[in-house]
DNA sequence: CGTTAATTTCTGTTTTTACTGAAATAACTG
DNA sequence: CAGTTATTTCAGTAAAAACAGAAATTAACG
């Protein structure tokens, strides 16, 4: 598979923005070619389109698929793995969101938590450190809770919400201006 | 400053935290000492706290001011800088995002904006391509609209959606389950 | 069951990013 | 304005991450 100009653009930057949100450039780069791909591409064509070493290749679609951003599909009369990317973007993004989340932030979360209990059970700590490291917990487990609310409404209602912004806001009692 | 178990634990944790979310370690790691430090601090203080070169300090607050997240105080009689953090959750929060749209996100707008132009100027870009490319500048402008919606309301307003989380689909007419 | 194709693991190299410490500059003080 | 103290710039070093290529493993096929 041979990229036009805007196409390795694409790719190129794609790839950049990894780097910045801590994904892997070359993670990055082959997902933004297998979602511009018109058909399943083999580790090998993803080789030779962006001259990464084969190795890398294969390391960065084993990422990719534990992300489940992109899926094997086998074609008949040959034994090589084929890879597309899943093209819905909304789920896209779901999927990365959701594999940070498993990743970094619920981590983070069980850390913060016992790290509250050390704080609070610690003489030498003052209260009010406790006090901010339980503040930061908790905020990010409100996050966390809305995060799980929002992941149970069904894609349609979430795009609707989207679409409405701000102006839910107005439907709820006790939040208007006056 | 010198700082217990778990305070250390806290500011290490915070500091690898950033790190995965792409922000510099001492930077992240100085952010959080000045959360938990109950007065304004010198850079020589955080130098001999954390132990991390003066000239890294010295460049690291100049990046926690430019998001916004801490300040400068002045002690009288002292003639050197003393700073402290915001600490307020929520806003820290928003001061974060903010940073991250204004150095990432936005240039990204852009490039995809004239990168869609581009594709769809260019004969040797198949039309899928460059959809998908369209797409992905779509979602992400949605995003945006989005944030900025929400970034008009007040703070108060801001909690109530957030606390209220997915009860809020019910209210909306349309998007219920039948 | 041996051969070939495909994939993965592993080790060493390269590249990038973070960091230090010295030197230069700037800001204040008497 | 000479002397200090504080801050910043900069060049070199160290650490970390990404990557390549060879070697090893696994899977398919006749």
């Amino acid at each position: 598979m041979t990229l036009s100009e805007p196409e390795q653009a694409f790719v190129l930057h794609w790839g950049e923005m990894g780097t910045r949100w801590g994904v892997n450039r070359s993670v990055a780069q082959i997902h933004a070619l297998l979602y511009l791909a018109d058909k399943p591409l083999t580790a090998e064509e993803i080789t030779e389109t962006l001259s990464i070493a084969r190795s890398n290749v294969s390391n960065s679609l084993k990422e990719l698929l534990s992300w489940r951003l992109i899926e094997t599909t086998s074609v008949l009369g040959d034994r090589r793995d084929h890879f597309t990317a899943i093209t819905d973007g909304m789920e896209m993004a779901t999927r990365i969101v959701e594999g940070r989340r498993q990743r970094e932030f619920l981590p983070t979360l069980s850390t913060l938590a016992t790290l509250v209990e050390d704080a609070r059970g610690d003489e030498a700590t003052s209260k009010q450190s406790a006090d901010r490291i339980a503040e930061t917990l908790n905020l990010m487990r409100q996050a966390d809770d809305w995060y799980r609310e929002m992941r149970t409404l069904p894609p349609r209602v979430q795009s609707t919400l989207l679409m409405m912004g701000a102006k839910i806001a107005k439907l709820i009692p006790g939040t208007g201006k006056s």
